[in-house]
DNA sequence: TTTAAATATTCTTATATGTTTATATTCTTT
DNA sequence: AAAGAATATAAACATATAAGAATATTTAAA
């Protein structure tokens, strides 16, 4: 079952304020570091999972890696869930 | 954060497939336990993760338990899901 | 080529989760 | 009241997950 792995991914506060993070734009790691206030190694975890399950692509820029969303629906199902709470 | 907790109860595959099973009509929990081809016990588990997330209403009937989906906009997220895999 | 910045990996620890087995509870019927 | 059916709870175990700390890797720039 792949969409277990997906609704796993999504299951952790970190990881949601991850995507919330990269919603609009491609942002740098170090970006989303400060964002989630969560130390360099777990930031590093947490996007490991979301890259496995397919939600996010990563870009090497110099020393940076930029990342984006592979496909914006992932937000269509966040949202779905916010209303239904 | 409680669509953390939505998203944890739809990460298993046991919970998907009792799920499933209630999709189209109110089921008792004992047609549920074959469906998913668990014990009762476990099934029983799983259905108090699904009901503290607030998925499933339950319902006596007697000496069953009937349970439907308390909000059938689930199968949405479930749906969505499954297409962007 | 050394240094600094950005990120990944490994190890450890604590906690959460899924499953099984055994037992308890509740309700219905006799 | 006793017995049986449906379900819940508890205990035990194995595995998964999250987080922190320390270290390693990679790349760019001096």
């Amino acid at each position: 079952m792949g969409e277990v792995d997906i609704f796993k991914a999504l299951a952790d506060p970190t990881r949601l304020k991850i995507l919330e993070c990269i919603r609009n734009e491609e942002k740098c790691i170090c970006e989303i570091i400060p964002y989630t206030g969560k130390s360099q190694p777990n930031v590093s975890q947490h996007l490991k999972v979301l890259n496995h399950a397919g939600i996010i692509n990563e870009r090497k820029d110099g020393t940076r890696i930029m990342v984006k969303v592979s496909n914006k629906d992932i937000f269509k199902v966040i949202d779905k869930v916010k209303r239904i709470k």
